[in-house]
DNA sequence: TCAAAAGTGTTGTGTGTACACCCATGT
DNA sequence: ACATGGGTGTACACACAACACTTTTGA
């Protein structure tokens, strides 16, 4: 780090969110429509410039807030894009982020003025702007293998859910059937879940017994070898 | 990402190359005293300004060539700091990288006029300019855990080398003693390793066969589950 | 009584782990 | 012959994977 800053111009910093979601048995990732060029018209991840008094992380908050007037959820950072000419403009460096929330509890702001916001399944995703697509590919690598090893998984879920709904998150994200006593029969053995006494009816069958993630049990856990193996 | 480009200050942006070695039974990590204020004198993690047209990858390939003289060596990248207050003078953002190098392929060009370089063992580190003990920690984290999923630990060895020699790359980064037995077995059934006919005699013992890695086959394998788990 | 999802155990197979002795060499 | 590190196999424990039936509910 030699005191040449004369020498070198500035580029542009912004983060980008990689905002993940599950909504009815759908892997989905929120897009915004671009207004103004490049790439008018296009879908894009949420992002923009990171302020002179905020942390890369901060910014990431604000524009998640900015989207979905959610805090408190779960924003990891991805990867830091930075090809000489990813945006046609200028140089711009982005530090992208992804994050995962429960459909539940978010409310997208969605067509108004300024935005058209949507969420899209991650396998149908429409032509995306920049290098958007890379970014979001990015992501959705880091989420399945992340799943492998941690806690992410609950984090798409509300606070309190049934063993099914749960399964069916690994299931969708990692793409494959799971078998149900195997996965019941892990999670029980990593008593990382506290059964509640409430039940849920939903349907004409057997109520589904409700349980929460409990935190510091999971994180007190050896660290040594895998998790989540299904 | 809005058209406010007016509104926001551009941060600089650096790359910092956290560089690993194993040198006679000890990991080293690569530091260069500062010779400029500000943390005049102290060690810092080599790195420097990204070129208006060069990747970050690109800025960090050539921060290593100027501080080793090697190329082809193993780079990845490993997160972004940007702290608003990390460096004094102004705003900047740097994209850390971390990379592995066999010793024996490697001249630092060390003290000359402008440098003063030098192999660090991770266990005694000086105090570190800027926020580099966190950048060299997150590093530390980052190689510990890849050891255990990837063939990262031949980076640090040179093309033919002894299964003792490797065992001993293995225990060093994870601060144990791995069983002989285990480790060979684990290996052979991994069928990763090609044994060459040639033998290296070191001391007065039996001599050892060498052996090199074959890339095709590792990164063929099914890759659910963990990989190295010693 | 029927449909639909909830819930529950056992067995075989593979992988990790612990452990001790002979081999080839130079002095 | 001896000191030094190289090289090899077996037995137990545990985790993963495959697999089918009973329970509870509302209609």
């Amino acid at each position: 780090m030699n005191q040449k800053n004369k020498k070198y111009p500035r580029p542009a910093v912004t983060v980008d969110v990689v905002l993940f979601t599950v909504i009815r048995g759908h892997l989905k990732v929120l897009l915004i429509r671009r207004k103004n060029p490049p790439f008018r018209g296009r879908w894009a991840i949420p992002g923009g410039f990171v302020g002179p008094r905020e942390s890369l992380e901060e910014a990431a908050l604000r524009e998640l807030k900015e989207e979905t007037n959610v805090s408190g959820v779960y924003l990891e950072q991805l990867y830091t894009f930075g090809a000489p000419n990813r945006d046609p403009r200028t140089r711009v460096i982005t530090v992208a982020y992804f994050s995962l929330i429960c459909a539940n509890l978010v409310q997208v702001r969605a067509s108004d003025d300024a935005r058209d916001a949507r969420w899209f399944s991650v396998r149908r995703l429409p032509r995306l702007a920049f290098d958007h697509l890379e970014i979001q590919r990015c992501a959705l690598d880091r989420l399945k293998n992340k799943l492998g090893y941690s806690n992410i998984g609950f984090q798409l879920l509300p606070e309190k859910f049934t063993l099914t709904e749960l399964q069916r998150v690994y299931e969708i994200i990692l793409g494959r059937k799971i078998d149900k006593r195997n996965f019941r029969k892990k999670l029980t053995q990593l008593d990382i879940l506290r059964g509640c006494s409430e039940r849920r009816m939903a349907g004409v069958h057997r109520p589904a017994r409700l349980y929460s993630f409990v935190q510091q049990k999971f994180s007190t856990r050896k660290g040594k070898g895998i998790l989540f193996s299904f």
